[in-house]
DNA sequence: AGGCGTACCTGAGGGC
DNA sequence: TGCCCTCAGGTACGCC
């Protein structure tokens, strides 16, 4: 599931492949997964406009137009975005209706690299193709992703909370978030309009390293407790943007490439494995209707 | 307002 | 073998 360290990973990935790119045309294939403002079909909303750059807020990949429009996307449990590249030879010219109605079937085993724009990609809802060739794919095997056409003056950023990584984000800030707030500590990391980016994954594994149970409450954590957490969430977020995310289920970024950090998990994940800290065995139990990995001998804090 | 339950959606995996 | 059932996940929305 993307996360903050995958959703960096897709926008750097994408910043690079697709900035100063000019949109000729958009298919959708599943009305669903697009909303605009406007009724016109997205490929007429966006033709002509130009890739300023792309970027991130919580967990939302954001690409900024020269107009000054967004296009927000949120991929959700299995969304992708990816590139696809126009093959350098001579131009084949690419069959016409190349993606069927609901996109293609699943390909027997996971795509090891992303096939040229005449090869549709595998649950795609929609694609949006530039004037050179290159095509951005939005593929989601459940359906729950968005994407969406902002106009500069809707404000959506505001319904997000801080930015975890961000220097604004001092320990003092952080501990006013968790303030007289009696909800369990790891159903608040999930909270979006408190902090943003912060996922089941990286809650699980945060809240190990700071050795504090994901079920106590929020307002109840010491001072001491609360610096621990706040130094994990941002020692584990960065950890995993270096290592291009986790690929737990299917996350990809762009180019189609799976992270690397589903191999230093300590927690997600591992029910009935051996803590690598205590030795005892690790449990899942659910908290606010999420499943939760944790150790209940040395997350006693 | 905060907290909680449910809908959304599909593939994986267990049971028979 | 193959069908049926349940579950997982993040967020929006409705309810108390």
């Amino acid at each position: 599931m993307p996360e903050l360290p995958e959703v960096e990973t897709i926008a750097r990935g994408l910043d690079r492949q697709i900035s100063g790119k000019i949109f000729a045309s958009a298919e959708v294939f599943r009305s669903k997964a697009v909303v605009t403002k406007e009724a016109a079909p997205l490929g007429a909303l966006l033709a002509g406009d130009r890739v300023a750059r792309v970027g991130r807020r919580g967990k939302l990949v954001r690409i900024a137009l020269e107009s000054g429009r967004e296009l927000v996307v949120h991929l959700r449990m299995t969304g992708r975005l990816i590139v696809q590249h126009p093959p350098p030879a001579p131009p084949e010219p690419a069959s016409p209706g190349a993606i069927g109605s609901e996109g293609p079937e699943a390909p027997a085993s996971g795509p090891l690299a992303v096939p040229s724009p005449s090869t549709p990609y595998p649950y795609t809802t929609v694609a949006l193709d530039f004037v050179d060739g290159t095509r951005l794919c939005f593929a989601d095997v459940r359906r729950f992703g968005r994407m969406r056409l902002a106009e500069p003056e809707d404000g959506w950023a505001a319904d997000y909370g801080d930015e975890p990584l961000a220097d604004e984000f001092t320990f003092g800030r952080f501990s006013d978030r968790l303030a007289g707030r009696t909800t369990p500590i790891k159903s608040l990391l999930l909270d979006q309009r408190r902090i943003a980016g912060i996922g089941n994954i990286y809650a699980c594994e945060a809240l190990w390293a700071a050795r504090i149970r994901p079920d106590r409450s929020a307002g109840s954590l010491t001072r001491p407790a609360r610096l621990r957490l706040y130094e994990a969430i941002r020692d584990v977020l960065a950890r995993a943007i270096e290592m291009r995310g986790t690929s737990v289920d299917d996350y990809v970024d762009a180019d189609g490439l799976k992270g690397g950090f589903q191999n230093v998990l300590s927690v997600y994940g591992k029910a009935g494995r051996p803590c690598s800290r205590c030795n005892r065995t690790l449990v899942r139990t659910v908290i606010g209707q999420r499943g939760t990995f944790w150790c209940r001998s040395c997350q006693s804090r």
